[in-house]
Formats: structure tokens, C-alpha cells, sequence
DNA sequence: CAAAATTAATCAAACGATTGATTAATGTAA
DNA sequence: TTACATTAATCAATCGTTTGATTAATTTTG
């Protein structure tokens, strides 16, 4: 059936993508994938072609979504751009909650060097991304709502690589967090929140002019 | 001799951090390591038992000196807790800048499951690194300085994370700045003074009281 | 001192195990 | 039958490690 053989092939990705970010491109060997899986190694050339095939397949399945989610944001006319930066980081941790092994597998492969065609691909789309969320920056400052001399680059890294930090190394951020930081529901209830509100914390407080900030109304993040 | 043995471990222990860092733990084999070292590829079991062994090594050599510099800020009495941050921001660029091929591979095995006692030891000991700058926050804190609601577990993930994502994902950084994060000159010109002067400023107009913020005086950072 | 004994360093070769990939045979459904 | 799906068996290549032999350096002994 071809329902069937869908669901094979995303059972598949499924596992590869866990085995991936668990033992990062080297590590994982087609072997225990396909054990994993339930299916015959033979499996995934027949299905993926190599070993690299079935990187990019897994790769693949997930970065459609991303750009037009983002590309709406930016062209909303109602919200100021402050607004949008806060919706950005929202979406933005929802995604790292979603796909934490995905991102893991991402950036595992992207600090990787020589890895020519893949690396160049995984920078180009990202690219994109980032070329989105500087729109909105520009846009504020360019209005007059952001400071001047805002750093946008380096806003950027600060974005993803905090999360990235609390997601690529969670045996140390589980440590300092006080709870496991790979468990759903900590993720889901204490972690999600938090990294929200800190975040835009952080940020407004960065780029906002001082005239434009309105009184504090965060919620106490979850201890 | 003593001193051309020390020195032949010493040159071992350098290549093999750069090919770790470049192609993570399983990617980099000790062939090439050997081979780029230009020595036999026994001497590596010879000298360091295998090829784990090796990468403690490698790590070893390094984690020494981190600590007691650190104890040694947190404990001077003439310098006000911003200060201390401030003074953190600085040795940490600098110690990243001119370690970047270790910081690389450090990150990297710790995104790794499962590498049960090495991954630990990579955990205890940069833990102590994190607590001795927890002590300097919450003396910030605890003084009146710094807001009582400081988010000081992710204060500390994002001057980690940020300067981790720049420098484990050099490709799109790269990209990102419009200059090669990896070249030392860049590096140390351009990179350096502009991620300190950015953290400054992000963390002071965070962490400290509007009241007992002086007038900013960030020098301009280099485009 | 010099000869002998011991230790350390280095090497080429080969080990068994595992890797990703391929084959040829078999099974299945239209 | 025909086309696709799946399997076990097998491939060459590479992995980390070990070996036995050889050379260089050091120590011990007479």
C-alpha cells in the first residue's frame, strides 16, 4: 500500500532523526537505525540512497514550515516591531520545544567542518531565517522604536544560541535548571515559559528606546 | 630526551584537538590524527592508552588554569558586582578567541548521549565554572545592585550560548558578520571588542538597577 | 671508562570488528 | 506475469587496537 509505506518511511525518519541527535552523523551507524526501526538495513538505501540521503531526508522533512511562519510575521502590518520580536521569540521556543532533537541534530552537523554540500545547505537555509528576523529588527530601528546602535548580529546569536546552549548541552543546564531539561513536561511547563519571559526581558530592555518602554508586566517565571 | 618527548606529546595533543574539533570524536580517526601529527599511529595508544584517552587529554590540558582565575575575581573585594560581570564578559571573550578549536569540540561531545564518564567529567567540572559566576550574581543581588528579579541561570546560558553559537557554527556566522569568524585576524580585530562591548551593554541594561545606571559610554563597536 | 643490561621510543604489519553499501533471492500485490 | 517490497548474505573499506621487531637512550655493572 502506499499509505503504508509512507508510514514506513517517516517511521524511519522518525528514528533517524532521535539516533542522529543522540549519537550525532558519525556515531549513528545505519545499523542500529534501522534496528531501531524495525526494518531491514537494506531499507534505508532502497528508500534514501545512502547514509548522507537519509541526513538530508530528515533535514528536509522539517524546514518547509519554517520560513513562511516567519515571512507572515514580518509582513503583519498591525504589530509594532517590538510586538514582533516578542511573538518571534515565542514562536521561536515553541519550535526548540517541538523539534529539541532535531535542533540538536542541526547544529551538531553545522559545527562540523568539510562537509561541503550538506553544510552548505543547512547555512543557506538558516540564512534565510536569520534575513527575516533582521527585517523586523530594521524595522524597528528604522521607525525609531529600537535603539540606534543595536547590534543586530549579535541579537540574533543571542536569540538562538541561548536556547541552543540549554538544548545541546542538557546534562550541564539540567544541572544548573535544577530539573531535567529533556523530560516533555518540564520542558513543556517550566522550561517554555521561562525562556519566553526571560527573553523578552532580556531583549526589550536592549532594544527598546527608554521612552517606549511601558511599566514591567512580566509574569514570575517558573522556579 | 625528556623535553623532545614532552614536546612530541604537546604537538599530538595539538593536532588532535584541531581534527576533534573539526570532525568531532567518531569522525576524526586516529589515523588521520597520527598521520597529520606526523607520527606513528601507535605512539597514540603508546602514550595515551586509546583513543578516548586522548580525548581527555587533550581536555585535561586545558581545564586547569579556568578555575583559580575565576576564584580570584570573585573574591576581590574593591570591584562592585557589575564590575566582576563586566570583568567575566572580558576574560571569557578572550578565552574563547584564543581557544575556539577546544571550545568547539567541548560543546560538541557534551550534545553527545550517552558517553557516560567522560561527558560527566565534562559536566562536573564546567559546573564549577558556572556556580563561581552564579556567587557573582547573586552578590549583585543581594547588595541592592542588580534586580531582585535576575533570571541568573539564564543570564548565564546566554553569555555561553551566545559566543558557543558563533563559534560552533562558523558557516553562518561567517555569513552572518560578512567576514571569516574563523580567521585569527577577524577574530581578534573585529570580534573580540565588538561581542564585548555588545554583552555589556545587554547585560548592564538587564542585570543592574535603573537608578545605578551612569550614562553609557560603550565605545562603538567595529562593523 | 667501557661493556652489558635494561628501559623507552618507534615502526610496519596485521588483527578482529564494524562500517556503509550492494547483491541476489524471495515475497507480495495488482 | 510484472513491478515493487523485503530479506539474508556478502562486499570492500575502514575503524581502533595490538603485536613483534627494531632502534635509541639510559642505567647498571665490572
Amino acid at each position: 500500500m502506499d499509505k503504508d509505506k509512507i508510514d514506513k518511511k517517516d517511521h524511519i525518519l522518525d528514528v533517524a532523526e532521535k539516533v542522529f541527535s543522540d549519537q550525532g552523523f558519525d556515531g549513528a551507524s545505519t545499523r542500529s537505525i534501522s534496528g531501531e526501526a524495525g526494518v531491514n538495513m537494506a531499507m534505508l538505501n532502497y528508500y534514501f540512497g545512502s547514509k548522507e540521503g537519509l541526513f538530508l531526508a530528515v533535514f528536509n522533512r522539517k524546514i518547509n514550515s519554517f520560513k513562511d511562519l516567519l515571512q507572515d510575521l514580518g509582513n503583519d502590518e498591525h504589530l509594532s516591531a517590538w510586538d514582533k520580536v516578542s511573538t518571534y521569540i515565542d514562536m521561536y521556543a515553541e519550535r526548540v520545544v517541538n523539534n529539541n532533537c532535531f535542533q540538536k541534530m542541526l547544529y551538531q552537523e553545522m559545527s562540523m567542518n568539510k562537509r561541503g554540500e550538506l553544510s552548505e545547505n543547512l547555512t543557506r537555509i538558516l540564512m534565510e531565517n536569520v534575513n527575516e528576523f533582521h527585517k523586523i529588527l530594521k524595522e524597528g530601528i528604522d521607525k525609531g522604536e529600537f535603539n540606534e546602535d543595536v547590534d543586530m548580529e549579535l541579537v540574533t546569536a543571542t536569540i538562538y544560541g541561548t536556547k541552543n546552549f540549554i538544548i545541546n548541552a542538557p546534562q550541564l543546564t539540567s544541572m544548573m535548571l535544577g530539573y531535567d531539561i529533556l523530560d516533555e513536561k518540564n520542558l513543556e511547563e517550566k522550561f517554555k515559559p521561562r525562556i519566553k519571559a526571560y527573553q523578552k526581558k532580556l531583549l526589550k530592555s536592549y532594544l527598546v528606546k527608554e521612552n517606549d518602554k511601558t511599566q514591567n508586566t512580566y509574569p514570575a517565571y517558573v522556579k
